[in-house]
DNA sequence: TTGAAAGCGATACCAC
DNA sequence: GTGGTATCGCTTTCAA
């Protein structure tokens, strides 16, 4: 510690040690060295309150041990599962997540694959709603390895996870059919977004295959995927549809479906038995709903474990081909979907927790 | 786009423009140039794909144009609004902000400070539960601005937002004193942490306060913020005391209090009706859950944004004296605590918004 | 206005 | 094992 006003630099430490620059390095990054040559390092490293800097390091070694994550929104648990599975596969190396949110704007994504161009990072695992070709020329453009998560377009050349939302959404709907439900409502999210039409599209397939009327089945679109649009959303649903005119309400998400369980509180309606509700992503919130919801697990802890084992190895060696990994959706039942038989309902005491079945795709 | 195997530098842009680096250099900056110039720089630029290594330039600008906000659990909500808040403050600076998570791990957290000495940031805002001696020896080390949010020692010199949480608690315990509930539980987070300890002094008077033996109240102590570990926790208090023998928990956040709306709908027990329920941040969450959730707001965009402002101002004149800025708690009251009269619970046909009281402090 | 050249701070190659 | 030094890519004097 002494003047705090000029930073000391590897030359400050060499100087007090007596020793030259190259060899106080090689000390701090733990190359060969007499014990002799490291103590007088070590001490002129203390005494002068040295530390290395990030940039001049950087710049010589082409790297910063740094990855980004960066999510549509750090508000959605499902992202936060997501993160902390990337954070566990990260954990063995050395390497650190730095987060990123871009609230869901394009502008804000395309401004920060410009700053990631040649940036901070080492790698970048980007999670992104829309998809278009502004953010896919974007992406291409970018230097540094990249893994997207969510549907890409077949020929993009560019490592990607994704799961099969359209898929999970038909999860829902055969579900709620097979529990007797048939007039069936859908809360979508934004249908600009990738999501919003994947869901849509396998809410109309799973209607359409049990018979049911889609054009008939009120549909509401959410203004993002936040639990207060999803409120606003059943809000208006339930004022524009006659009382009894829904018995079910398949939501996009969990925070929609959230949204959902409140609005239906406020209309006095009791879920399942008047009103049976799904959610999509089984957050860690969906088990804490009242009453717990029923949701389609989107794998968000598997898409981000893939994602990361995904950009180590193309870290490793950047000429591997593109690669694709798809992580199938799974049915998660609670009682939010509880069926016409005797099952229990929120009120009912029951101390245990609720058995959780768990179904594949069919 | 040429040889994507060699990254363009300036002397290349400077070679195919046949003008010099430096040329090159003030173009890019803005600084003056000839239209000529300008334009064979510019075409230069888009021939090559060069993109400016963010490094080099650092190591002579000594800056990034990226702020830190490290945060305990980017799963917790309220970090999420502190977050945004700081976000838009930045909205109008050239800053960028990166965010981690540091998992309320202290190992984690000593690891980021010591990554952050000289770090990728030009400044940070730190927030955490556990400000120990090790973490504060570490963080007067920084030597970049940093802004702590949390109680922070009085002598410390370092800039600080704070929140009056014990203050926080004793408003949710007078608010449900004052709705006739007198069988009070508590259900706290760590108390090896600054806002577990500030809590339950604040629990306690009140308590006495109002005449009620603190001794004699159920205390239950969570695993830690989350409420997955509240849910547990108010399990455990259930399993462990008298049906009948509570008719409030005043909870130590919005996370652990919705674990509890949870534990208390799996006993069959009903809220506010037979037990009220209280959180403290009053997060979005809050009014999502079922039912409303009466909450102590923590000012999390106020204090996010002071936060923000602070950091500016200190990069901006790093010689300014150490300042300390408190942001005063404020009760939320939802449906959650709605007294013995007959405020309507959950099951109550009510489309409109549920009247949110605010209270400030008495 | 433009170009040459001196750093920024650390790393790694090359002799010794 | 250790020291000298070229180098990473860019910014910024200083002359011209």
């Amino acid at each position: 510690m002494q003047d705090p006003s000029v930073r000391p630099t590897l030359a400050t430490v060499a100087k007090l040690a007596g020793v030259s620059v190259a060899s106080v390095s090689r000390v701090l990054n733990g190359m060969p060295a007499s014990p002799e040559m490291e103590s007088r390092v070590i001490d002129a490293v203390a005494r002068t309150g040295y530390v290395p800097d990030a940039f001049a390091r950087s710049l010589r070694a082409r790297r910063t041990n740094q990855l980004a994550l960066a999510v549509a929104d750090v508000g959605n648990p499902v992202y936060v599962a997501m993160m902390r599975a990337i954070d566990a596969s990260l954990r063995t190396t050395d390497y650190r997540l730095v987060l990123h949110s871009t609230e869901a704007d394009l502008g804000a994504e395309l401004d920060l694959l410009g700053t990631m161009r040649h940036g901070y990072v080492d790698g970048l695992i980007l999670q992104s709603l829309r998809v278009g070709s502004e953010l896919l020329a974007e992406i291409t453009r970018l230097t540094i390895p990249t893994v997207v998560i969510g549907l890409l377009p077949d020929e993009v050349p560019i490592d990607n996870v994704r799961t099969d939302t359209r898929q999970g959404m038909r999860l829902a709907v055969e579900h709620l059919v097979a529990t007797g439900r048939r007039r069936i409502a859908l809360v979508n999210g934004p249908i600009d977004t990738v999501p919003g039409v994947a869901r849509w599209t396998g809410f109309a397939e799973a209607m359409t295959a049990a018979g049911l009327d889609v054009d008939a089945a009120p549909v509401e679109v959410s203004a993002d995927f936040t639990h207060v649009a999803g409120l606003e959303a059943v809000r208006r649903l339930l004022a524009r549809t006659a009382p009894g005119a829904i018995d079910a309400i398949a939501c996009s998400n969990d925070l929609i479906a959230m949204g959902a369980l409140r609005a239906l509180a406020e209309h006095g309606l009791r879920v399942p038995d008047d009103v049976a509700v799904t959610g999509m992503d089984d957050t860690d919130l969906a088990a804490m709903c009242n009453p717990p919801l029923s949701s389609v697990s989107t794998g968000a802890a598997e898409r981000g474990a893939t994602a990361a084992r995904l950009l180590l190895e193309r870290i490793e060696d950047p000429e591997l081909p593109p690669r694709r990994c798809t992580v199938p959706p799974r049915l998660v039942v609670r009682e939010s979907t509880a069926g016409g038989t005797s099952a229990a309902s929120s009120g009912t005491r029951r101390p245990a927790e609720p058995a959780e079945l768990m179904r594949g795709e069919p």
